[in-house]
Parts: C-alpha cells; sequence; structure tokens
DNA sequence: GTCTATATGAAGATAGAC
DNA sequence: GTCTATCTTCATATAGAC
C-alpha cells in the first residue's frame, strides 16, 4: 500500500472512532489517552495526525457534515415531495432514540458546550447546524411556494430547527422516549396544516 | 459578628458569584482559581467552605433552586390566572435575551454539560428543571380544567419546555435575538388556543 | 477562620529513537 | 511512519503555619 493511502486510511479511522467519542464524552472530557485508546492507535501517534486537539475536532466537523450532505443528497432522491423530506428530517431523533436519550442531540450538544467561552470552536460546530438549516430552509421555500404564506421559509426552518432541538435536550434529560415519539407527530401535524392553507 | 454568621456570608459570596461563573464557563472548564477570583477569596480557602468541585456545584444548584422557587410563588400572586403565569414563564428567554444569546440557557445548557458521561451531577442539574416541570403541570392543570383536552397537563408543560429550550439553543447559536421575539409570540398564540378550545 | 506552599495527577504537546 | 519517554502546564486537593 501507498505510504499516503496508509495515512489516510488511518487518519480516517481516527476520525471516524473520535466522532463518537467526541459525542458520547464531549469536547472538553474528551483526551488525547481517550482518543488513541478508541482509535487502537498509540497515543503519542495521534500527533503524527493533528497537530492539536482543535484540529481533531475540525476533523471530525468536517467528517460529519460530509456525511450530512451525502445523506440529504439522498434524502432528495429518495422522496420526491418537500412534505416527506421534511418530516424524514423530524424523523431523525426518534430513529436516533437510544443515543439521543442517552447522550442529547450530537450537534445541539456540541454547539452548547463550545457556546461557552470556546467561540472560535463553536464557530466551527455551528456549520452542521448551517447545513440542515439551509436544507430545511429550502424545503420549506419548496412546500410553501404558490401559498402566500405570512412566514417565511427561513422562520419556518428555525421553528423546525428549534423543536428537533427543544425535544432533544427535554428527552435527555428526563430520559424519556415517548417526549420523541409526541413531539414528532405533532411535528408531522404541523407540517400538513402547513401544505393545507392553500 | 458572631463566627457562624460570616461563614455563612462568605460561602453565600462565594455560590452567588460562582452562580454566574458557572453558567459563563460551564463545569468542567470552571477551576478553583477561577472561583476563589470571582469570589474574592485566596484559593486555598475555597476548600473551608466546600471539599470539592461537585460541592461547590451542588450549593449553586440548590442556590438557583431556591431562587425559582420564591420567583415562582411571586408569579402565582402577581399573575391571578394560569394563562398570564404561563405567558410570563415563556418570557424568561426574552427578558435575558443578551445572556441567552451570549451563554444559552444556564439550565438547560447545564444539563447538556453534565448529561455526557457525568450522571450523578446531571441528576442534580435535572432538579432545577424539575422545579419548572412541575409548576407548569400545575398551571396547565388549571388552565384546561374543564376542558376535557385532548393533551394532558404534563405533555403540555413538556411541550412548552421543549419550545423555551430550544429556541435558547438556536438563539444561541444564531445570536439572533429576534428568534426569541418571534418563537414567544408564537407561544402566547398556542396559549391563547388552548383556553379558546372550550 | 485565613492563607501559603505544596503534593499529586492528568492534561496537551514535543523530541527523538527506531 | 511508528512509538516511547518526557516536558510543561494546570487541574484538584491537602498540610500546616498563622
Amino acid at each position: 500500500m501507498a505510504r499516503r493511502e496508509k495515512t489516510t486510511q488511518v487518519r480516517e479511522q481516527i476520525v471516524k472512532r473520535t466522532d463518537d467519542l467526541l459525542y458520547k464524552k464531549g469536547f472538553n472530557l474528551m483526551s488525547f489517552t481517550d482518543i488513541a485508546e478508541v482509535a487502537d492507535v498509540p497515543r503519542g501517534n495521534i500527533y503524527y495526525y493533528f497537530k492539536t486537539k482543535d484540529d481533531v475536532l475540525k476533523a471530525v466537523i468536517e467528517y460529519r457534515i460530509e456525511g450530512m450532505k451525502q445523506m440529504l443528497t439522498e434524502w432528495e432522491t429518495n422522496y420526491p415531495t418537500p412534505l416527506q423530506r421534511l418530516k424524514r428530517y423530524a424523523q431523525i431523533p426518534l430513529n436516533e432514540k437510544q443515543r439521543v436519550i442517552e447522550y442529547g442531540c450530537p450537534m445541539g450538544t456540541l454547539n452548547s458546550e463550545l457556546g461557552k467561552s470556546q467561540t472560535s470552536l463553536q464557530h466551527l460546530a455551528k456549520q452542521q447546524m448551517d447545513i440542515f438549516n439551509n436544507w430545511l430552509t429550502k424545503q420549506f421555500t419548496l412546500l410553501i411556494a404558490d401559498q402566500g404564506s405570512n412566514q417565511s421559509a427561513a422562520e419556518l426552518a428555525e421553528h423546525l430547527l428549534i423543536l428537533t432541538q427543544g425535544m432533544s435536550v427535554i428527552s435527555h434529560i428526563y430520559k424519556d422516549e415517548s417526549i420523541l415519539l409526541r413531539e414528532v407527530q405533532n411535528i408531522e401535524k404541523w407540517l400538513d396544516s402547513c401544505v393545507a392553507t392553500v
């Protein structure tokens, strides 16, 4: 195997496994020792691939963003209507319910953590949210296209983000799956009503 | 001044000022050096009042809970109807908008932070949320008393918690006050509609 | 009760042998 | 490219003089 390929492969393994670790421990409690352990790479070796812990975070977020973009593109081919796509988005917390209950939303909790006196890192974490926000705005634009709605697509997208973040926070705190189920059903009704007001 | 009074006074000063510090830095990034600095007490001296950092957290949360209980009791005398009280609750993020934009919700962000592999501490943080949750449930019970509503008061309370947590998260990430304003108005309409369905 | 000095451990990061 | 040994810094926590 060529040298560059090997490097890329090990680097990818570190990033993939650190993604999960970051989610479960948070950024500040995640140490290089932890990273080395889950990545199955000698501790000092991580520094061959990443200069600093911030660099690791950056790589993990970029990896996450790649996955999100790919997922959203797939959805656009698999679900023909914006209503279906928006409902699919709202399903995420329910599909990931065990993890949401145990650790919260990976995107929201990271933003909350870094939002406290680590603004340069929070800016990185925000990029994840931007991906969803932009995509949701696009879907809502299509949804309410010829409906003189009194709310803009951007506002509707923000509202949907608020609902998914809120239910992740509360269901996480109360360790209660039924909250997710109920709230997702509410969201589906609300999305239907957005179309119905023609 | 009697010895016991002096101790209580210094202890209270540490707790009050650490409350703010905890909010702004989060638990894991808040060091004893920071605490000593904001409390204006020599570093090693904190240990006379608190054995561990966890003990400081416990005291701060107890202090917060006391303040919350007092506030809610005041509301019950100042606002005669449950509708007014619920609207007053929804106003909190708007009243605290600068701080919410900069640091998020003090209660929600603490829960999110401690919810990751620090479950014994998260249990403490959850107690804050319980205070609001129980009080909101009580208000919703009064609100929908004789209305055969299809949603229970507990579910409505959880939904309101979700909305306030969600808007805190999103407005914090996007540093956008207008989100708070818009969402609080939405909540007020929703609360009105809860009564209107008689 | 107050404060200083310090023990102890773990973190991020580096140097350099292999 | 890989891995070990180690540097430095800063954290929590303690001992003990005053």
